[in-house]
DNA sequence: CTGAAAGCGCTAACAT
DNA sequence: ATGTTAGCGCTTTCAG
């Protein structure tokens, strides 16, 4: 019953508590934590001592509340189940703890009123900074953005406008690029697997690169490639089956380019299983190497994203503008990479 | 410079500002927002008009630090590199979406000093439950658990012991199960591929798998299997080079268990890369299926766990206590599954 | 159904 | 070098 030793059943103890505890004030509690050149060894010496007897741990809320700076940074990602956005928060986190920063992360699964919503409720908590994925979304998501007064970046698409800060890539040249790749390689009758168009309006990355892959074989004047769309462009076998169904229903087709990686994949799997020859008798190249390219046999042809180096960027964005280096390049492109691989080859001509 | 239509350089509104703005009182505009039903259905709507007019978005930082309640759940992850975590983390973010609270996210390294750290600076911002990986922590994290006061729960192993809940599976049946397994196909000579022992100090459900293994083979009097460190377990090139070489290096091996399922995806493209047959020559398991051991030709052999739905119940266990829900029980074995493919087979004796 | 007062734990600004 | 005062934005409690 007693609490004259303070420990049958501690409080959780506040500055004031160790205050006492120290036979000090609160403010110079609050010194030796926060500015501990400014109080005289002895007193500091003994304040240590009364935090570590308690186990006071102080309190955020009231450190948020006072000085209006949280600490905290907000990051929303689409989905974890895709390693590149996995990757990206593991590149955020990383760079956020470096600098004692915490990571209030948010899952909008590819919905632009999901994310207002999440944007909305993860704003309360007054964040330094926030990261977002893409460059779509909603009206309202805008102004409750532009009313925080706090940095912000979009990773994962370089576009001509942006909130704030951005880094990422040029999707449609990513697109591009690879269907030029495909073109250089000899292949002339193409088939596109991706995604659904309703996908693609919430995910307008892919639809810059559906339009890269587009532009290029116009470019080329080789005809438009064929195109079918998966439903679950997550799910392997699935994909699969539909790529290798398509295939067998295009005759003519020399090589598809799949949406992701998961698509190509799976389309290897099972045109294998159907006796197909890669890349011989079919070509199969995907987009974004999510570590799993590289495992199938043949390899599968990509473009490689780098999702770590885009997450610690942002994070570094967002870190420097509160440091007040307003120096670095609010825009960063960080690029990609054709990753030829034996999915594919150069047809002799 | 005026100030008057409130609208040209809008400071971030408070609760006094809406108030005022809508002809209230503070409180009453804090009812609207928390208790509607306590609030005439006129009053309301002026409120809420206000509401949206001002953009206002409740400071949760004093809410938490007024009511002791913030609405975080902290959660704590070794990495997000290895997707049985990061598939952990979007368990437990869909479920904590559905309640409305937010995740604040640690990335631990496999480090218990690390996650010390995280600990102390994750409980500052108060959240109201905490999830960690593991059983494995110092001490003083520990003591800081214990003084929060609040709920946590280990994941992703069952011990005797648990600071509080967990949600998990046995991690010593999940290698012995695997090695008895492989056994009872007929193999009869194993070697292990496993991480290192000073890796296994900080993963201890690895060890704990590794105990497993050697127990079963125990049983079995097979004798014990010829065992060999990977450097870098999530480096599958490097770790399919080693596993080769240790099969080379011991002819009579009849089959290797790797210790997990990167390891065990190398070691097939390795070894088939060599010329060898599997499983006719050498049969390959791995442990923990992690999307990727059904890719390889042939699919890897392993031990399936389910991420997701750890991280689930971790998410619903914090929350079902929030809601003074004690039913549940505070020890839940999601178990593990034993997921046969051809890069093992039913030898002939 | 609505409002006024008090205080959560902390620190900026101002003493001393 | 240390202490005092006030207040961040909200909700609990008590009045009306």
């Amino acid at each position: 019953m007693s609490d004259k030793k303070g420990s049958y059943r501690q409080e959780r103890a506040n500055l004031m508590a160790v205050a006492k505890y120290a036979g000090v004030s609160a403010m110079t509690v609050s010194r030796v934590l926060n500015q501990p050149g400014k109080v005289a060894e002895a007193t500091r010496k003994k304040v240590q001592a009364a935090v570590d007897a308690l186990g006071y741990v102080p309190n955020l809320a009231a450190n948020t509340l006072r000085r209006e700076r949280s600490g905290v940074i907000v990051a929303l990602v689409p989905t974890l189940e895709n390693s590149v956005f996995s990757d990206t928060v593991q590149g955020i986190s990383n760079a956020l703890e470096q600098e004692g920063c915490q990571l209030l992360l948010g899952c909008s699964s590819y919905s632009p009123e999901r994310e207002e919503k999440l944007v909305r409720a993860l704003l309360g908590h007054r964040p330094d900074g926030i990261i977002l994925t893409g460059t779509l979304h909603t009206a309202e998501t805008h102004k409750l953005l532009e009313s925080a007064r706090i940095p912000v970046v979009e990773m994962w698409d370089i576009a001509a406008d942006h909130i704030d800060m951005a880094v990422g890539f040029d999707n449609f040249a990513a697109g591009h690029d690879i269907a030029s790749h495909m073109i250089s390689c000899g292949y002339e009758s193409l088939g596109y697997v991706a995604t659904s168009p309703e996908h693609e309006i919430h995910e307008n990355r892919a639809a810059k690169r559906s339009k890269g892959i587009y532009a290029a074989v116009a470019e080329a004047g080789i005809g438009m490639p064929a195109r079918q769309n998966v439903r679950n462009p997550l799910d392997i076998a699935d994909s699969g089956v539909i790529a290798a169904d398509f295939v067998v229903a295009n005759p003519g087709l020399d090589a598809i380019i799949c949406a992701n990686e998961i698509i190509g994949v799976g389309a290897i799997a099972e045109l294998q299983n159907r006796g197909w020859q890669i890349p011989d008798q079919i070509a199969v190249c995907g987009i974004g190497d999510a570590n799993i390219a590289a495992l199938v046999t043949p390899g599968l042809t990509t473009v490689q994203f780098y999702g770590q180096d885009i997450g610690k960027r942002a994070a570094e964005l967002i870190l420097d503008r509160l440091n007040g280096q307003q120096a670095a390049e609010g825009k960063q492109d960080v690029g990609f990479r054709i990753v030829s691989r034996a999915s594919t080859a150069e047809k002799p001509s």
